[in-house]
DNA sequence: CCCCAAGTGGACTGACGGTCAACTTACGGT
DNA sequence: ACCGTAAGTTGACCGTCAGTCCACTTGGGG
């Protein structure tokens, strides 16, 4: 079990890097600071995510539970129930705006983790688009194009679409993609 | 002009950096490193590419530049000539090709780099690739489809493509995504 | 051959992520 | 109510990094 003061610190850490991440760039985002911010020394920042990977992960996933829950026991379309194409389609709206909302924690996580493609996030939205991919068309290569599609919410891409004032083409453009590709 | 010793010692820098990250992991090729290897003075290194991003790009233009041109004045179908779509075919087998050969130093070129998006190399491939893309299939949202196919040559995806041994997939999923996108 | 703009080098700085051993504390068992 | 201990906390400390700076050297045009 988690002790009280543990889990408190947890909280405290992980809102205090969230404010930070929100008020200044990634890139002035220490641990350091975080650990001044949250009013705990380093060691437990250290002690309780491991390491700045840990941390980020930690904040992404916070971000991130409730999409989770919705695509595995929410309502249709999102959650099971919908045809694929539309679950496809629904998914890509719902992440697109998840990223959107959420650049510089995905930004943060993606510039501290090391291997991007096998964390855990990025494994269930593989998975679950890969295989409404396979199932609405079986001829294409369903793991790789899975791959091509979550390409678009990198992190670069929407920073720069953000700033171009472009974003709201993303959701449309992977809409329209989707629905050529399983024609 | 560039005197001689400079010019011999851009060249050595070049080549140590090639080395390094050809048989040392990216993340132990350090600054400090290269200037070793090559034989010079760490502020050398900074006074030829200026930071860690400008080296790292100075090495990824020297292995495009035969593509580059290819592209803009070499035979068809990758240089002009050919129909849109037969040249995008081929511009995605060649920057694949490419690509793949050269993981580590687009890694290492990514990992430093802060505005990828806006490098030369981006800018031009992106151009060129929706330029196609515009006046293969007016009604396509070019710009945007661009930016998502060249998300594919990222290195993190590479990478798992290597590792997995999948990375041949690649450049076959592409050519017929660009076949239907353009039907 | 001389001069100086151009080039060089490496000690130095500040910031970072991560470690660790000494210290404190929550809390279940008695 | 108290105590022993596993769990938690801490910040000084470490090694490493990118980038700076200035005293010094040198290529090569006039």
């Amino acid at each position: 079990m988690e002790r009280a003061d543990a889990a408190r610190n947890r909280r405290a850490i992980l809102r205090a890097t969230e404010e930070l991440l929100a008020t200044h760039g990634l890139e002035h985002v220490s641990m350091d600071r975080v650990a001044q911010a949250a009013g705990v020394g380093k060691g437990t920042v250290f002690h309780r995510f491991g390491n700045r990977e840990g941390l980020m992960r930690a904040v992404v996933e916070e971000r991130v539970r409730a999409l989770s829950s919705a695509l595995e026991s929410g309502p249709p379309p999102l959650g099971p129930g919908a045809p694929p194409a539309e679950r496809l389609a629904a998914f890509f709206d719902a992440v697109v705006a998840l990223a959107t909302k959420n650049v510089t924690v995905m930004a943060a996580f993606e510039q501290a983790s090391t291997d991007r493609l096998n964390s855990p996030i990025y494994l269930s939205w593989h998975a679950h688009v890969a295989g409404l991919l396979a199932s609405a068309s079986p001829t294409l290569d369903a793991d790789l194009t899975a791959h091509l599609l979550l390409g678009s919410l990198h992190s670069d891409l929407m920073i720069h679409l953000l700033r171009t004032g472009d974003s709201h083409r993303l959701a449309a453009g992977l809409r329209s993609m989707i629905e050529t590709l399983l024609r």
